[in-house]
DNA sequence: AGCTTTATGTACCGATCGATACAAAACATG
DNA sequence: CATGTTTTGTATCGATCGGTACATAAAGCT
């Protein structure tokens, strides 16, 4: 039973660029809107023709949870691993809401959070990472919380979970404002004062 | 020049309700969302053949327009005129959370705020008649702020159309949360929270 | 070279899209 | 009743949708 992974292959070897594809399905998924593409423009923008598309990643769904793994490993993960930096916890969340209301290369607006409005026209597997993701963001927040609050820098009456969920909503709406055009300052002024209602009271 | 507006008619008199289409298909467009409804299928719900909607709203863009008109004095107006009442800020903004969390009849979230998220995708009418809607909310809730402020009850060092859109922001995650299913009393802790924010500090 | 195997995209499928031409229907008028 | 006028929905248009069959290309093997 040696495990051997690397299978005997003869005939045409593939030439398909998956990650180069997933990036470009990203920047459309992102620039354009998840649910204005039609599955043809998706892969002209991939750079796909659609049965290779099919063959690759089963169809939309299969490409769409490969966005969102991509999409994880460059956005989401290192913001959350900005909440595990020595900062208190109001210039950490300051910081935070500068990053994202920041110029950026990036288009406005956040893929993770327009999926998140719009799940239920999603297919399953791009559902279910989406949980995930979901989870997973909400866990980093609630421990963030939870080391400000050893520290005295939160409000101890409110319970961490709740917290979590709060400041997951309140940075959703930074990027849905900012997707919708709103000035970054004016965005960046509401979310901070949405989160300093966190801050012990003293 | 008498504006003798009742012209002649003579021929087949109109039989089409059109309050009644724009009911059924504000309903619809309410209960399975603006954007994952085909022409046809609207034509299905509000009972109107497709070229009756062409003749009488001159396309889905227009019947949208007369939808959110209904939408306006069905539900906005009310909560607009909620808030001439004489309550404390707090007290105000809390029963309006209540009223906004509480089971209804209504299907979850909000016609309104699922329309303004994606707004590039409607028609000019209806993207027009969105704008109005926005403006005339934004200026309700800034008069309400206004008159907290008068009253000592708000916090005076937030620019009253800061606070407005604040609220605005607010208020329509809450419709957001609801509508992806959210439990009323998370989404309602969060809100309460989130306009304590603003409440003047002593 | 000839054969086998795998990868690839053209070209096509039926269904549905948004939009409209037009004939039948329903009434007022003469 | 016959005629004129307006309303209404059937039936149809070309385009595009998501999805796939299949001929061709490109490699290894003998």
């Amino acid at each position: 039973m040696s495990g051997n992974s690397e299978k005997r292959r003869v005939g045409r070897p593939r030439t398909v660029d998956r990650q180069g594809s997933i990036q470009l399905a990203m920047d459309a998924y992102w620039r354009e809107g998840v649910h204005t593409l039609s599955l043809n423009e998706v892969c002209r923008r991939a750079k796909l023709s659609k049965p290779t598309l099919y063959r690759e990643f089963g169809g939309e769904d299969g490409l769409m949870d490969a966005v969102l793994g991509h999409y994880r490993t460059l956005i989401v993960l290192p913001m959350l691993q900005a909440l595990e930096m020595a900062l208190p916890f109001g210039e950490l969340a300051e910081a935070l809401v500068h990053g994202m209301t920041a110029e950026s290369e990036n288009p406005a607006g956040c893929l993770f959070t327009e999926m998140r409005l719009a799940r239920t026209r999603l297919g399953p597997k791009t559902q279910g990472k989406l949980r995930d993701l979901e989870q997973e963001r909400l866990g980093a927040l609630e421990a963030w919380y939870r080391r400000a609050l050893d520290q005295g820098q939160v409000d101890p009456s409110i319970p961490p979970s709740l917290a979590a969920q709060y400041i997951d909503t309140q940075l959703a709406a930074v990027l849905l404002q900012l997707g919708a055009g709103v000035a970054g300052a004016e965005v960046r002024a509401q979310a901070i004062l949405a989160l300093g209602a966190l801050k012990a009271k003293h």
